[in-house]
RNA sequence: ACCCUCUUAGCCCAACGGAAGAGGCGCUUGUCUUAGAAACAAGUUAGUGUAAGUUCGAGUCUUACAGAGGGUACCA
C-alpha cells in the first residue's frame, strides 16, 4: 500500500469538516488558548504560498495545544470590505459583494486543501450585515464618548453634558481640538442646538473636524497616514496630496501615552515594539511664545531643546500656518503668497523627493526674543510641518541639522550656544556640552540647562513643559462605497425659535441602536457623483433616515471592521451584542496572534486603540488584545527583469522615453518589467532564456522590439526582429523581491497540493527557515520532505502490508523517540518549527536503521508528528485500530530516564585549545572529574611542571585547564 | 538619513557562552531498472561577512564597518 496522499488528505478533510472535529466549546474545564492568524483580505489573486506560512504556524499551535489538553479558539474569517474589489467594480460594473464572495469561495477552496483545523463555524466577513452592524455600533459608542484626562479613560458624553451644564467647561480635563473656546454653564444653556453640538464636537472621540488629510484624487478618496507610502497609495500606487477637508475622526491621540505604555507589558518582538514607540513619537518640551513685533500676535513654538534657547537667530512657521497671512508685510507679501500657494500645490510625492531641498521665503515680520529682546526675522518653510506642535518652531541652525541648512542656504546667522561642534561643518546636535553665550545657562552641561531653561521659562510665564506625540488623530471618513456606511444622520439646525436654518450642512446625529445596521444601500455607479459628492450620494432618494434625514455619505475605513474581529470570534453569531461578555471574559485576549509586519502601525495600532476604549466603557476587562504577536517574514518571489528599449505599436517604433503611470522607469529611459515565469528556465542555479521561449514571447507580445536583457549585469541587447540562432540560452539577472501580481512572480500552493500533497507543502513552508525570517521562494528541497513522509509511511507498511509489533520497544527504540518528543517540544514552544522538521527526519532515519515496528514507538511518534502533518498521521493513527481522531490524543510526555548516558566523552582543553579526550562516568561531580583529569600523566606532560592557574568544569561539556 | 533583522559548506539551514554540523537539497559512486524516474546504500564539502574587544573559552555577548532584506521618513 503506497502512501497516496490524494485520496488521504481529502478524505481526512471531509471527515474534519463533517465531524466539526475542531469546534470550539465556549464553557470547558479545560484552559483556554486562542490562536489568531491575522484578517486576511481576500484579494482577487488568491492565496500564493506565502500567505500560509502563518497559517500553518498557527495551525500548529492550535493542533499542540489540543494534544495539551487545552480548549483552542483558532477561526478564520475575511477582512472583506477595501479598495480593489471597488476599483473592479468601477471598471468592470460588477458589483463588489459579487467578487467578494467569489474571492472569498477562492480562498476558502485554497485553505481548505492545506487542512487547517479552523472553527469555520465562527468565521465572519466584514462585509455582511450582521458583523458591521456591531461595527457601526461601536462606532455609535465612540460617538458618544470623551476622553476624561483625570480619570485618564473614555466616558459617555453625557457626563460631560452634566459638567457643562453645571460649570462649562472650564473645569473640564480633556483631551480636545485646540480650537476649543471656553464657555460658562450660563452660556451653555443658551446655546442652540447647532451651537451645543459644535461645543461637543471638540470633545468626541469620534468627530466630525477639519483636517490635513492625504487625498487621492485619482481614488477619489482620503487615505490613512498608513495607507500612504512614498507619497502614493498604498493599493494602486497613486499620488496623493495634503488637503483640507472636514472629516469623521478618530481621536486616537487621546490614548497615546496608555498605547505607549501598555507595550511594556506585551511579548510582541522589541522590532515591532520600536516601530510603535516611533509611531507614537513622545517628546518632552516646552512650549514657548514669541511675541511679534509691533502686533498683537504671538507665535507659539514647540521645542525640546529649550536649553539652546540663545541660539535662536529666526523662526519658522509652516506655510498653512494661521499667523502667515497676518504678519507678511506688504512688500513681502507676494513672494509669500506664492510660496505658500505653490507648496500647498505640490503633492506629498514631490515633497518628499525634495527632503533636501531648502526651500522657503522670508515674512518680513520679527518677533522678539523673549530673554535678550533682540529682533528675530520670522520666515516660512515647508519643513516645518503644519500638523504637528504648533507648526512654528524656534530656529536654532547651531544645533538643529535642519535649521543649519535652512540657515546656510539663506545665510542667517549661526550661533553657538553649546560647546563642542564645529559649527563650520554641520550643526552640533548632540545633547552633551556646556552652554556657552547663553547668560544665566552660561557653564551649564545640556541636561542641567534643559531644566534651568524651562524653570526659567516657566516663571516668567512665556510657556510651560509639555509632551507632544507625533500620533495624529485617524481620519475615520472614505469618499467610497464599498465599505460600512457611518451611522450618522443630519437634521437641519434650529433657531432657538424652532425655525429652521436653511441651507448649511446640519447636526450629526448617532443612529438610534434599533435601526442598526444601516445597510448598505444599492447605487447605480460605484463612483462619486458629478458634484464630488461620495458614491452613496447616488443612492435612491428613499434611502434616507425615517425618509426625510440624509444619511452621512462617507463609508468607514479598512481598519474599522479588523479592530475588534478578534471579538466576534468568540462568540460570532450573537444576534444581541457584540459579543457576550461572560465568553469575552472566558477567552479573554489572542494568546498568539501571527501575522505579518507590515500591520505594525497600522492594525495593530487601531485594535489597540479600540480595545482599551471598549474596556473604558465597560465592555472588556482586557487592556491588551494580542497578548503574544508573531511576525512572520515574507516569502519573496524570484523575477526576471528586463529593460524594454523600444516597442512596437500598430507598426510603428515607439522609444520608451516616459511613462505616465510612473512605475518601472529607469534611469536609462527603459521600461523594466519581469518574464513571465513561464518562459524562464532554472539551470546551474541561473535562470535563463532559451531560443524555444524567446521564439514564444515574440508571438504573444510582439510589441517587444528591442528588449534589453540584463544578464550577469551586462546589458544584452536583442532585437526581436532580428534574432538569430547564435544565442541558444541566455542567463538572466533574477532578483529576489516581494511576491506580487504585478510583478509576475506569484507561486500558489496548489499546484504544490496537488504535486505532493498537503503534508507536503506544510512541512517544507516550515523547512524553509525560521519563521520570523524573509526568504525567497524555491522549491529545490521539496523532495526532501516529500521522501521523509514517504519513509514514515514505510515504517508501518512493509511490502505493502501494515507490519505492526506489539512487542517492547528496545533501549535504542526509546531513546529515538524520547530525545524526539523533548526536542519537538521545545521547538513548538519556542515557534523552532524549521528545526522540528529536521527533528522528525532525524527520528525516521534512526527508526528506519533501526527497523522499529513497534506500536510503542510509533504511536507517540504520530501524535508528536500531526500537528505538522495532520493527514498522514490521522491516516495512520486510523489504520493502527483508532476509531477516534488524533487530534485530541494526549501529548507524550518525555521520560528523561531514557536518555541518560552511562558515561560522557571530555575534551580536555589547555587554555581553550583541545588536546585529547577523556571518557568518564556520567555522573562525576567536578570535584572527582579534577582529581580523575589531574592524576592523568598526559596532563602532566602537558603542564610541564606548571601550576595551573584556574581549571574549569562543565559536567558533560568541557574541562578546560588554564595555564 | 534613521531604526530593526539577517550574514555558518555549491545552496537552504542547525548548533542553553563549552570539541562548528543535526537535517534537507545538490554532487559522486554503487544496488535495482530496457531506459528515464523513483527507492535504497555509501561517500562528499565550511572554521562562521570584515576588524577589534569582553571571556578560561565567542558562530553565539559588545563596538565599528561592509553586504542583503524589511520598516519609517523633515515630528523641532
Amino acid at each position: 500500500m503506497d502512501y497516496n496522499f490524494n485520496e488521504i488528505e481529502q478524505r481526512w478533510q471531509k471527515f474534519w469538516a463533517e465531524n466539526k472535529t475542531f469546534k470550539a466549546d465556549n464553557t470547558s474545564d479545560k484552559p483556554k488558548y486562542y490562536v489568531l492568524d491575522m484578517f486576511p483580505y481576500p484579494s482577487g489573486a488568491g492565496l500564493h504560498v506565502g500567505h500560509p506560512l502563518g497559517y500553518i504556524a498557527s495551525d500548529i499551535m492550535a493542533r499542540y495545544k489540543r494534544h495539551k489538553g487545552f480548549n483552542v479558539l483558532h477561526p478564520m474569517g475575511y477582512d472583506s470590505f477595501g479598495l480593489p474589489a471597488e476599483q473592479y467594480a468601477i471598471q468592470t460594473g460588477q458589483h463588489p459583494a459579487i467578487t467578494t464572495k467569489q474571492n472569498i469561495a477562492r480562498y476558502r477552496e485554497q485553505l481548505d486543501k492545506i487542512g487547517f483545523s479552523f472553527d469555520w463555524d465562527r468565521e465572519v466577513q466584514t462585509s455582511d450585515p450582521n458583523y458591521y452592524k456591531w461595527t457601526q455600533w461601536i462606532f455609535i459608542q465612540i460617538f458618544n464618548s470623551w476622553y476624561n484626562k483625570t480619570s485618564n479613560k473614555a466616558e459617555h458624553i453625557d457626563t460631560l453634558i452634566e459638567e457643562f451644564h453645571k460649570n462649562g467647561n472650564s473645569n473640564v480635563n480633556a483631551v480636545c481640538d485646540e480650537e476649543t473656546i471656553s464657555f460658562t454653564a450660563e452660556q451653555w444653556k443658551h446655546f442652540d442646538e447647532q451651537e451645543k453640538s459644535d461645543a461637543l464636537m471638540h470633545y468626541r472621540i469620534a468627530y466630525l473636524g477639519e483636517a490635513y488629510v492625504n487625498w487621492c484624487p485619482a481614488l477619489g478618496t482620503v487615505l490613512a497616514n498608513d495607507e500612504v507610502k512614498d507619497g502614493v497609495s498604498e493599493r494602486g500606487g497613486h499620488p496623493v496630496e495634503r488637503k483640507l477637508m472636514k472629516q469623521w475622526s478618530m481621536r486616537i491621540s487621546a490614548y497615546a501615552q496608555r498605547l505607549l505604555d501598555g507595550l511594556d507589558t506585551l511579548d510582541w518582538t522589541e522590532s515591532l515594539k520600536e516601530s510603535q514607540r516611533y509611531w507614537i513619537g513622545r517628546s518632552e518640551g516646552t512650549s514657548l511664545k514669541f511675541k511679534v513685533q509691533s502686533s498683537k500676535s504671538e507665535i507659539e513654538v514647540f521645542t525640546t531643546r529649550p536649553d539652546t534657547i540663545f541660539g535662536v537667530s529666526f523662526v519658522t512657521l509652516a506655510p498653512e500656518h494661521e499667523l502667515v497671512e497676518i504678519i507678511t508685510t506688504p512688500e513681502q507679501k507676494a513672494a509669500v503668497d506664492e510660496y505658500v500657494t505653490k507648496s500647498k500645490s505640490r503633492s506629498e510625492r514631490e515633497r518628499q523627493a525634495e527632503v533636501t531641498k531648502v526651500s522657503g521665503v522670508f515674512t518680513g515680520a520679527y518677533v522678539e526674543h523673549p530673554f535678550t529682546g533682540k529682533q528675530i526675522p520670522i520666515w516660512i518653510g515647508d519643513y516645518v510641518l503644519a500638523g504637528y506642535g504648533t507648526g512654528a518652531v524656534m530656529a536654532v541652525p547651531g544645533h538643529d541639522s535642519r535649521d543649519y541648512a535652512f540657515a546656510k542656504h539663506f545665510n542667517l546667522p549661526i550661533i553657538e550656544v553649546v560647546a563642542g561642534g564645529d559649527l563650520s561643518k554641520e550643526s552640533y546636535d548632540a545633547k552633551e556640552g556646556k552652554l556657552i553665550n547663553s547668560e544665566f545657562l552660561n557653564g551649564l552641561e545640556v541636561y542641567d540647562a534643559l531644566k534651568a531653561a524651562i524653570a526659567e521659562i516657566e516663571k516668567r510665564g512665556l510657556g510651560k513643559g509639555k509632551t507632544n506625540y507625533r500620533l495624529r488623530d485617524a481620519v475615520f471618513g472614505r469618499q467610497r462605497y464599498w465599505g460600512e456606511p457611518i451611522p450618522i444622520y443630519y437634521k437641519p439646525a434650529r433657531r432657538i425659535d424652532g425655525s429652521e436654518v436653511e441651507g448649511g450642512n446640519g447636526i450629526p446625529y448617532a443612529l438610534p441602536e434599533n435601526e442598526l445596521p444601516l445597510v448598505l444601500p444599492e447605487v447605480d455607479k460605484f463612483l462619486p457623483t458629478e458634484d464630488g459628492e461620495p458614491p452613496l450620494a447616488r443612492a435612491a432618494s428613499s434611502w434616507k433616515k425615517d425618509g426625510v434625514y440624509d444619511y452621512e455619505h462617507t463609508t468607514m475605513p479598512g481598519w474599522a471592521g479588523s479592530s475588534w474581529y478578534y471579538l466576534r470570534y468568540m462568540d460570532a453569531n450573537n444576534p444581541n451584542s457584540f459579543a457576550d461578555k461572560e465568553l469575552m471574559k472566558y477567552w479573554e485576549s489572542v494568546d498568539l496572534y501571527i501575522g505579518g509586519s507590515e500591520h505594525a502601525t497600522g492594525h495593530l495600532l487601531y485594535v489597540r486603540f479600540w480595545t482599551k476604549f471598549l474596556k473604558d466603557m465597560g465592555y472588556l476587562t482586557i487592556e491588551e488584545p494580542m497578548k503574544k504577536l508573531i511576525n512572520q517574514g515574507m516569502i519573496q518571489g524570484v523575477s526576471t527583469p528586463v529593460s524594454i528599449v523600444s516597442y512596437l505599436y500598430e507598426d510603428k517604433l515607439f522609444k520608451v522615453v516616459n511613462s505616465d503611470n510612473g512605475f518601472g522607469i529607469n534611469i536609462n529611459g527603459t521600461y523594466e518589467l519581469n518574464i513571465l515565469p513561464d518562459f524562464v528556465d532554472f539551470e546551474d542555479g541561473k535562470h535563463i532564456l532559451t531560443k524555444e521561449n524567446f521564439e514564444m514571447l515574440k508571438k504573444i507580445d510582439n510589441r517587444f522590439f528591442d528588449i534589453q536583457f540584463i544578464s550577469n549585469d551586462d546589458l544584452i541587447r536583442l532585437s526581436v526582429k532580428e534574432c538569430n540562432d547564435e544565442i541558444t540560452k541566455l542567463p538572466l539577472k533574477s532578483c529576489v523581491e516581494k511576491m506580487s501580481k504585478s510583478k509576475y512572480n506569484v507561486v500558489t500552493p496548489d499546484s504544490i497540493c496537488e504535486k505532493f500533497g498537503a503534508d507536503t507543502l506544510r512541512l517544507y513552508e516550515m523547512f524553509l527557515g525560521p519563521l520570523e525570517q524573509s526568504k525567497p521562494w524555491n522549491t529545490n528541497g521539496i523532495t526532501g520532505v516529500s521522501g521523509f513522509l514517504k519513509k514514515l509511511w514505510r515504517l508501518f507498511y512493509q511490502n505493502n502490508t501494515l507490519t505492526i509489533s506489539d512487542a517492547e520497544p528496545s533501549k535504542a527504540e526509546l531513546k529515538s523517540l524520547h530525545k524526539t518528543i523533548k526536542k519537538i517540544t521545545e521547538d513548538i514552544e519556542r515557534f523552532s518549527f524549521n528545526t522540528s522538521v529536521s527533528n522528525f527526519m532525524i527520528c525516521v532515519n534512526e527508526l528506519t536503521e533501526q527497523k522499529c515496528n513497534k506500536r510503542a514507538v510509533l504511536e507517540p511518534l504520530l501524535i508528536l508528528i500531526s500537528p505538522y502533518a495532520p493527514h498522514i498521521a490521522e491516516e495512520l493513527w486510523s489504520r493502527l485500530g483508532h476509531t477516534e481522531t488524533i487530534a485530541f490524543a494526549k501529548f507524550p510526555v518525555c521520560n528523561e530516564s531514557y536518555l541518560v548516558e552511562d558515561s560522557f566523552t571530555y575534551p580536555v582543553s589547555f587554555n581553550g585549545k583541545t588536546k585529547f579526550n577523556l571518557e568518564l562516568p556520567a555522573t562525576l561531580s567536578p570535584a572527582d572529574i579534577e582529581k580523575e583529569v589531574m592524576a592523568m600523566e598526559e596532563v602532566k606532560k602537558h603542564l610541564n611542571g606548571a601550576t595551573p592557574k584556574k581549571i574549569i568544569i562543565v559536567p558533560k561539556k568541557i574541562v578546560n585547564i588554564v595555564v
